[in-house]
DNA sequence: CCACGCATTGGTAATGATACCAATGCGGGC
DNA sequence: GCCCGCATTGGTATCATTACCAATGCGTGG
């Protein structure tokens, strides 16, 4: 059966092609230094030849870390999740690290399993936007065996362990701070799944521009999705009416929209919204979102070139550094805050 | 140093706890058949107190294939293809498989040389939503190794693998044929990247929808995203005008959506728009839009489910089956198509 | 009683790559 | 002339696991 043997040369192989020594071979596969450079070119052409690849397996087993870090995400369906994902792809595509992907898709309690499951993976890294609180301990045990890991988005508390964070309190700050500027003297912020701190950091920035403003913070944030809807009527029917809306993330943003739209209430006539985290359609919606936008593709990148460095380094000094990251968000201006369009045309 | 062999427990330890050979502790992990029951339980009270765990890289390197499969996608950023990836993970965890991820992120050439990768990684069989026509080589060699492989929306043409496709055809006849109903006369096909066979059926459903309500087929396929913009708004302006528009995929009709707001065009009073392709926001659009909703998720699993049963079935058996699927594609009715909203409330 | 089958068990080789150590050869400093 | 260091090269053990083969012991049919 020539089929197994095809192609799956071994570097045994390769040196006796070449000539030398296995180890002679295996220098210039991994770029020692000790060898000379007719040699060296030996090598190589005997490696083209029989397009000689390394078994990754060979490698791990006998210490090397692998080019493989895993990636954790609660969700791929959320873009700003998915565009966290792609900036991962590309950073580690230029490292040449292969990325292993872990969506837990809602089901949180696979997530600590899955952790487990990275570990006797062989991953040399690893970036989590965290799902559950909970996970903290696999965490720890994994840290604990040397391999680096970096929070994406969310931090969990007790946990050594890098992290890349947005300017959440500073852009929510600045999203309420514009609704004040137009005059709304009841702003309501709106969000659910209050477990993460930044969660917490945007509705510590939405109170403190509230406050700035001598207005009264409201905030409404509930554990079950479904009651949002009904809660948030109630505040816009109250008395005074509720007149702005700041929502804590992509998923209260869009069902509030849903809701709004089902009721028939107008945007930004009725009641203003901005949303924290934007996303490609904000353009296009009935009422163009005004939101805050996360440099989320960044934010990949970022943790990824962070977890590389980790990775990198000498593993004893890696267990001792944490580093930290924050990028900055910006609010972009469309409609539904009750600003006019940008300057295209006006009359 | 206890970090390093805190937890790493080999096999070799857990048969000295145990006080059997090697090769029995193998058994019993393996769930080997010749090993007496008061032997097997000595075995596993061994494996848990130490922890152990298997080591993926020897098992892999003895033989093995491992609980890994790989999926390829062209870009994460696309919904359609989020959502896929999302179908891969969960039919795959079920399996107790985990899931090698890339994304070529429009590097198209990246893609054969990840292909490359995924044979030395080591993975038991491979998901592709390919992104290039030139994978078909790389992904030959693959087959030739015996590593089974689904195509997932797409074909490439002389390959021996399975597939999971949409019924794009009848996806497109479907919403043609709706157009037509509303009196439409001139309805424009547009898109771009006509390399895939999905787009092909697509056309072809449009020009047969076409053909039957004996109206003459326009298709605006172009390669270069930047100039649909410009070609399309000639077919509105041309006498008689076009008043239809039928978009191929996501990606069209999103950035002819852009288009005609930039242009203050009305949908669907001015034209009418139906797209290949359905996501979350569609109907919060200014227009909310009707749209042929492809089963992803479902896309993801089923091409899963036959992955998975090509790495049991035997190798030998596997290299002979090339299993095909169709999924059925819906058509959802919301307003750019000229339809009056769904009976919520009629005055 | 012997041989044979069967269940059970363990030793050893092999998988592919690399670390460690040894060996070679050459040039220069003493 | 000798020895040391340096560049270069290769042999072999090792990583954790499993396949293959051998060995043991027990029971049973011829």
């Amino acid at each position: 059966m020539p089929k197994k043997r095809s192609g799956n040369a071994t570097i045994a192989d390769v040196a006796r092609e070449a000539g030398v020594g296995v180890m002679t071979a295996s220098r210039v596969v991994n770029g020692g230094k000790y060898v000379s450079a007719e040699t060296a070119a030996r090598v190589r052409s005997a490696i083209a030849k029989l397009s000689y690849e390394p078994n990754e397996a060979a490698r791990v087993l006998k210490g090397k870390s692998p080019r493989l870090i895993g990636l954790m995400v609660p969700n791929l369906a959320d873009p700003f999740f998915s565009a966290c994902a792609h900036g991962v792809q590309l950073m580690a595509a230029t490292y040449g690290f292969r990325t292993l992907l872990f969506a837990c898709e809602g089901n949180v309690d696979s997530e600590a399993e899955e952790i487990g499951m990275m570990k006797s993976r062989g991953v040399a890294g690893l970036l989590i936007v965290p799902s559950r609180v909970d996970s903290v301990d696999p965490l720890k045990e994994l840290r604990e065996r040397g391999i680096p890991i970096i929070m994406l988005d969310r931090t969990l508390p007790g946990l050594d362990a890098g992290e890349v964070m947005v300017e959440n309190f500073e852009g929510a700050q600045k999203a309420v701070n514009h609704l004040v500027e137009h005059g709304h003297q009841r702003i309501l912020c709106v969000g659910y799944d209050s477990q993460f701190n930044s969660i917490g950091q945007r509705v510590a920035g939405y109170e403190r521009a509230m406050a700035d403003a001598g207005l009264k913070a409201e905030v409404l944030v509930v554990d079950e999705k479904t009651s949002v809807a009904r809660r948030v009527l109630q505040r816009l029917r109250s008395q005074p009416p509720v007149t702005a809306l700041f929502t804590l993330n992509n998923v209260t943003t869009i069902q509030v929209l849903q809701t709004l739209q089902r009721e028939n209430i107008q945007v930004p006539q009725e009641v203003a919204i901005i949303g924290f985290d934007d996303f490609e359609l904000a353009s296009l919606l009935a009422a163009p979102l005004t939101a805050v936008s996360q440099p989320a593709v960044a934010l990949g990148r970022s943790g990824t070139q962070l977890l590389i460095d980790l990775i990198r380094s000498d593993a004893a000094e890696a267990s001792k550094k944490s580093p930290r990251m924050l990028l900055p968000t910006e609010l972009i201006i469309r409609r539904s805050c009750g600003c006019e369009p940008p300057p295209q045309r006006q009359d």
